[in-house]
RNA sequence: GGGCUAGUAGCUCAGUUGGCUAGAGCGCACCCCUGAUAAGGGUGAGGUCGGAGGUUCGAGCCCUCCCUGGCCCA
């Protein structure tokens, strides 16, 4: 036997070919396949495919326009579009239109900082507050117009599947109009009130400010240590369990003495102690454990305390403000603390977050006497009137020192927050602003929004993970009313206007008569045009809630006097109308069946979703909750810059392409956090790869194979015929169980599920089991051999199952897998995977119940094969297997048996253990390489099988 | 500081109402194949289930506290 007669067999095998390549070369191919599918117009195909099928609602929450794409937007597009694709497959008609949330101070502050750098701030700040503001406004609109288009071709570049022709806009006119409709809807119901409430104030600017416009410096200040004295001086001795024969003072401490003109309370912690101490012939209240402190400091020669008490006692208590004639009273606050400070908390809620959330607690005015330009008002003692906040503040100490007030003062410097243009120090002071009350009882249905919404989260909504609904509870429970006024410019104004009396119209009717001018012009109206065109429709005389002063004359004639105001509505209420804005207005169906968004949603865009749609519907806007957690590092903490622990998205898809990162993304516990690092990719690519061979070996397979059960030569058999006992049964139910395993994780949104199960179906029932079985026939049977044909037309049946079951999670790879199998066959250019439904295996033949222990028996034979490599049988085809089979249960497997252990003959016998009988002095097959008992020397002079001599016609 | 949440082999994940020597895949080690070949197959070694108490005949699963992360608040 020569070398050249071996390879002369090696061309009568029936060996693999394809054009599916084994590299897959995502990142170079992936785009072919978007432009193929752009060109094919996908979207709007597969959605006119499923017209009259039955809707599932799904909505986008819109990500901000800002920025690039980071990996939270990799997480979170990529779930959703399993999310579509799956329903879709699924047969049912899912639209998904994308949206972006285009308004907000982000991008104002980022123009804001490109004018301020190019000097254009001061050209603009000489115009009128209309002009000036919409051009503003036109740079912001263009800015977050580039965004939006930058991110749009990210999310394609994904492969997501989304009505990315028609996506919606928080800030195109249409979208604007929809969200103040409903506006109007919650003034009509009387939930929308006007409030003080403190905020940064810049004095130099005349503005209020954001958090991210603050810039911290070191600055300068006093601090004081301020006695209070005291009403009744039995009721602080009562308390301490003492006789007294002065009266008694609180101390309080604090570095803005400009603020004690607003003074209303003064806050202690219930679970402090509190002494009542005399020092140098005062007696005074201090925290207990900061007397040392406090009289150390003032440097008090005597200090002698009298008695001790709890935090709680001293409630009630009233003292007498030092220079404003007002009586107040001692409360509770949690943020009272022993850091520094006297333990008692000066409290002037028209000045402070904290102050503010204790005045509203406490009934309190939330009192403010500064004005705008940080001057007082009228309402503080004459000597105070008209100053400026900073010049009053000396004066304040020196007047305290005056009357005996002050305990001890000194200057210290400190971190401060400054006004990020003008680098001036801001205040906090109280202005109008607009909420939406969440306890008030709604004037149409009477119920109050906190009740309706933890209703809805307790009954109506389905979270997952199911967590998600105490979560939401908690936030329910505890939330402030909403506050939804900005003094920005680049938003929706809020339409309120003022008149020459210093009323404010802000009605149902007012609201939607200006909604319709934004409706046509957008929200730029309401900076470019008068107040009478933009209430053109509205007649006052027929609005009873209109204010009086607005009712009596007629709108022409007072037009002239009315003005604007120049609010913004939170960005927040915007998105959370996208139900209204978007779902009810294209027609896409309420409530959606799905909204599904990182799970910090919760008090987010969940949260500003289901407050309006309750009150305006009476539903909430999603049936169902889903929430993912956040990307972090490969040891959990948290990505940022500043850490230089990001992934970046265009580095993943450089080096992975799109269907690695959504096969890992599948692979991820996604309700938790996600760690993230390039090497979890390099693990996605190598089990993708394995999925991509499998599929590779099977279509390599099928070159030669039709997909019909006519006789024609060349195609397939029928399926339901098949011999239970065959190996080609034995996977069809396989394939069939982890098909219906994979369309129900699917369904429940469990991805990492079906990822698993695909997986490990590819691999072990595929990979390492049947592909290596059927190889044998595959090869070295007659091409049109009846055993070869019915597992050529069981793999076809496979590729076609995993071709749409992985065409969700895996868009390119799966539509090149599914357009190589119909390469040969009919009308193979139009075929697309994204055009079918998750496919049905049809009728096919129950394999045989002793399957499983025919694989235990399996299991253990390759162990034994193992071991045997010991005796010199390094090769499993030099080998016989014999298998003791007492109940005769393995002989019925006959068939495929040996194929299956990859050996060249199986014996039986009735008792024992596995025994590997060797071969080796066996004959060899020259084509099949198999020692089956049936080699010899056939007519052309090679040693052959049986089989092979049949298939090469010797 | 509060609410919610997580911590199982080097890595990604399973572990159902507490019940046999805690599973899978990847990776790793060793071996086979060279007719899926920048492939394929087999065998194997890896875990005090974040830590400490407790309940129980029995706990990765239940309770308490603590540690380390994450999100949202203060």
């Amino acid at each position: 036997m020569t070398e050249s007669t071996k390879t002369n067999y090696k061309k009568t095998l029936n060996l693999p070919k394809t054009d599916f390549p084994m590299r897959a070369g995502l990142t170079q191919n992936e785009p072919h396949s978007q432009k193929r599918w752009e060109q094919m117009k996908l979207y709007d195909t597969a959605l006119a495919q499923r017209a009259n099928a039955e809707p599932f609602v799904f909505h986008d929450g819109p990500p901000y326009a800002n920025g690039l794409l980071h990996t939270g937007h990799l997480l979170n597009k990529v779930l959703k579009d399993f999310v579509v694709r799956t329903r879709l497959m699924s047969g049912k008609h899912c639209a998904y239109v994308p949206g972006w949330d285009c308004h907000g101070l982000p991008i104002e502050h980022m123009v804001m900082t490109e004018l301020f750098a190019s000097g254009k701030i001061k050209k603009l700040n000489q115009l009128d507050q209309d002009t000036r503001r919409m051009a503003i406004r036109r740079e912001c609109a263009k800015y977050a117009q580039k965004y939006q288009k930058l991110q749009t071709a990210q999310m394609q570049r994904l492969l997501t599947l989304a009505d990315y022709e028609h996506p919606y806009l928080t800030m195109t006119g249409d979208y604007e109009k929809a969200v103040l409709e409903v506006f109007a809807d919650l003034v009509e119901q009387g939930l929308v009130y006007r409030a003080l409430k403190p905020v940064h104030w810049s004095i130099a600017n005349q503005t209020a400010l954001a958090e991210a416009e603050l810039e911290y410096y070191d600055k300068q200040d006093v601090s004081i240590y301020v006695d209070f004295e005291a009403v009744d001086r039995d009721a602080v001795a009562k308390v301490f369990g003492v006789e007294l024969d002065q009266t008694p003072s609180f101390m309080i401490w604090t570095t803005t003495p400009w603020t004690l003109a607003a003074n209303l309370a003064i806050a202690v912690h219930q679970k402090y102690r509190y002494s009542l101490v005399r020092t140098d012939g005062n007696i005074t209240v201090l925290g207990s454990e900061l007397v040392d402190a406090v009289t150390k400091a003032g440097g008090a020669e005597s200090v002698e305390v009298l008695a001790e008490t709890g935090g709680s006692d001293l409630v009630g208590l009233q003292y007498r403000h030092p220079f404003c004639d007002r009586v107040s009273a001692v409360v509770l606050a949690d943020y009272v603390t022993l850091e520094d400070g006297t333990g008692l908390v000066h409290t002037a809620p028209g000045h402070g977050e904290e102050d503010y959330q204790t005045g509203l607690r406490e009934g309190l005015d939330i009192y403010c006497p500064v004005l705008g330009d940080g001057t007082y008002d009228d309402t503080v003692p004459d000597w105070l009137r008209g100053m400026s906040i900073w010049d009053a503040n000396p004066k304040i100490v020196e007047h305290l020192r005056a009357s005996g007030h002050l305990f001890h003062d000194h200057t210290f410097t400190h971190s401060y927050p400054h006004d990020w243009r003008s680098k001036t120090p801001v205040i906090f002071r109280a202005t109008e602003q607009w909420f939406i009350g969440v306890d008030r009882p709604s004037t149409r249905s009477g119920a109050t929004l906190r009740s309706l919404a933890l209703t809805a989260a307790d009954c109506e909504i389905r979270f997952v993970p199911e967590w998600g609904r105490n979560r939401m509870r908690g936030m329910l429970e505890s939330r402030p009313d909403w506050c939804i006024s900005r003094q920005r410019s680049w938003g929706l104004p809020i339409p309120a206007f003022r008149n020459a009396a210093g009323e404010v119209l802000l009605t149902a009717a007012s609201v939607r008569a200006v909604a319709k001018v934004v409706g046509e012009k957008g929200s730029d109206a309401w900076f470019t045009e008068s107040p009478e065109v933009l209430l053109g429709s509205y007649d006052p005389a027929d609005d009873p809630d209109a204010p009086a002063s607005f009712r009596t004359s007629d709108l022409k004639a007072q037009a002239s006097s009315l003005l604007k105001t120049y609010d913004i509505l939170d960005v927040w209420f915007e998105s959370g109308t996208s139900w209204n804005a978007v779902m009810r207005q294209r027609g896409l169906g309420f409530p959606a069946d799905l909204y599904l968004e990182g799970s910090d949603q919760h008090r987010g865009w969940f949260q500003t979703s289901l407050l309006p749609s309750l009150a305006v519907t009476g539903r909430s806007p999603f049936k169902t909750v889903l929430t993912h957690g956040f990307t972090v590092d490969k040891d959990g903490r948290k990505m940022s810059k500043s850490l230089g622990n990001t992934i970046d998205v265009e580095d993943l898809l450089k080096a992975y392409g799109a269907d690695v990162c959504r096969w890992w993304v599948s692979s991820a516990a996604f309700e938790n956090d996600i760690k993230m690092d390039m090497a979890f990719f390099d693990q996605a690519s190598e089990t993708y790869r394995k999925v991509r061979n499998t599929l590779r070996f099977l279509l390599s397979n099928l070159t030669d194979f039709v997909p019909s059960t006519s006789n024609a030569p060349g195609t397939g058999v029928d399926l339901a015929k098949i011999d239970p006992t065959s190996i080609d049964a034995f996977v069809l139910a396989e394939a069939a169980q982890m098909q219906g395993k994979v369309r129900a994780a699917y369904d429940d949104y469990e991805f990492r599920k079906a990822h698993q199960l695909i997986y490990d179906f590819c691999n072990d029932t595929l990979s390492a089991f049947y592909c290596a079985a059927v190889k044998d026939r595959l090869y070295c049977d007659k091409p049109d051999s009846p055993r070869r044909r019915c597992t050529q037309t069981v793999m076809w049946g496979l590729t076609d199952v995993l071709c749409r079951l992985l065409a969700p999670l895996l868009p390119h790879t799966a539509d090149e897998a599914y357009r190589s199998l119909w390469k040969d066959v009919d009308c193979a250019s139009e075929r697309c995977v994204h055009l079918t439904d998750f496919a049905d295996l049809g009728k096919v033949a129950e394999s045989d119940a002793a399957w499983p222990k025919v694989m235990d028996v399996r299991a253990a034979a390759l162990k034994a094969l193992e071991d045997a490599k010991e005796r010199g049988i390094d090769n499993p085809l030099d080998a016989e297997v014999v298998l003791a089979d007492p109940e005769g249960i393995f002989e019925r497997f006959q068939a495929d048996l040996a194929d299956m252990l990859g050996v060249s003959r199986v014996q039986f016998s009735k008792g024992g253990q596995i025994t590997i009988n060797s071969l080796q002095d066996e004959p060899r097959c020259d084509r099949s390489w198999k020692r089956d008992g049936t080699v010899k020397q056939r007519s052309d002079g090679g040693m052959l099988c049986d089989r092979c001599a049949e298939a090469v016609g010797v």
